[in-house]
DNA sequence: TAGCACATGTAACTCGTTACATGATTTG
DNA sequence: CAAATCATGTAACGAGTTACATGTGCTA
């Protein structure tokens, strides 16, 4: 009956304004991609179980190809769903990092070499950073008032945007210290 | 040809000493736990695929139930083809973090509740936070010298914990810089 | 005119979880 | 003597990825 992740990710997407399937997964790469993604063709079967729940209603628009473009909002129901959802606390989910578990056999790589890594990967976290520094003035700009209203969704965007900046600082911060050990 | 990543969390392991099955599914909660996970039931195939490849061999030795229990240990292909993982730069996998997700939602909760949500998360970070002080206590004590030698395992194990110490911290901060604007 | 963005769907496969299944030894 | 721990495996299922499939309109 309730939905997936996957489902309160869109629903999380719908609730601030209506989209299209393609847009939709689009947005599963930048905003919300920062912390959960899915490919369009994972996309398409949960909205149509989410229609077929109540929790989205679709109005077709007429679109280029071969098949209906479909735009979609949320319902009442979902927007409750939702909130409760949101409301609850999270399962506390494995964490799987690909990047740690090869740190985790670094002893075994020649130091010079392991070095290298580190300072690549202290790059990328840099180089996150700065886009999300500017995300961040692009955000002040435009919705200044509102970031400080827990009731609006800039405001939860907001959070989700300091939590990358956070990470990322820690991140590199850790990738500098490693890198120095290694020198 | 190449192990999965589950099989390269074994490898890791195995390559520091050699284990049982039931040890090494142990070991997937704690230490490797905290950033690679998998069942019992994940486990015993991959080490099937591992032996058959030639990069982990086992012995039998005499244990309870119904079947034979065996010690695995790594190979020189194996530890070759785990070297050559580690130091390669690790896949950009797509970080989903439900937490984060509820977040993106959270200005559809009643503000007082999304504090509470805030502030029990922020407890967890500061309990495992306190539980990773420890180790590093304990690993200063057990191992004062090698933690400075990048090829031990003991310095691999102290990175990835100071990675672990560096994480709570900046997420036990952005919970209390949200906890506040939620007040 | 070739490629890309728009737009939607299905199929095959891999990875991971939960449940099923068996049976000895130790501890309360 | 009941429950937990040791010890190993299989089966069914769900979530997610990659590849297959179709067709329009715009731009270099």
């Amino acid at each position: 009956m309730a939905a997936s992740t996957l489902g309160f990710a869109l629903l999380g997407l719908l609730a601030r304004q209506p989209r299209t399937g393609y847009e939709l997964s689009q947005a599963l790469r930048r905003p919300i991609g920062y912390f959960w993604t899915a490919s369009h063709s994972q996309v398409y079967p949960e909205l149509a179980r989410l229609d077929a729940a109540g929790y989205i209603s679709h109005t077709v628009i007429d679109g280029p190809g071969p098949r209906d473009t479909k735009r979609y909002a949320i319902t009442a129901a979902g927007r409750r769903v939702l909130a409760d959802w949101a409301g609850t606390p999270a399962t506390p989910a494995p964490d799987r990092d690909e990047f740690l578990l090869k740190v985790y056999s670094l002893w075994l790589v020649e130091p010079a070499r392991a070095r290298t890594l580190i300072v690549e990967r202290l790059a990328r976290h840099e180089a996150q950073l700065t886009h999300y520094e500017q995300l961040e003035r692009d955000m002040r700009g435009e919705h200044g008032a509102s970031l400080s209203d827990p009731t609006t969704p800039q405001f939860s965007s907001y959070a989700t945007l300091r939590r990358g900046l956070s990470f990322e600082r820690h991140a590199r911060d850790w990738c500098a210290w490693l890198a120095d050990e290694l020198r």
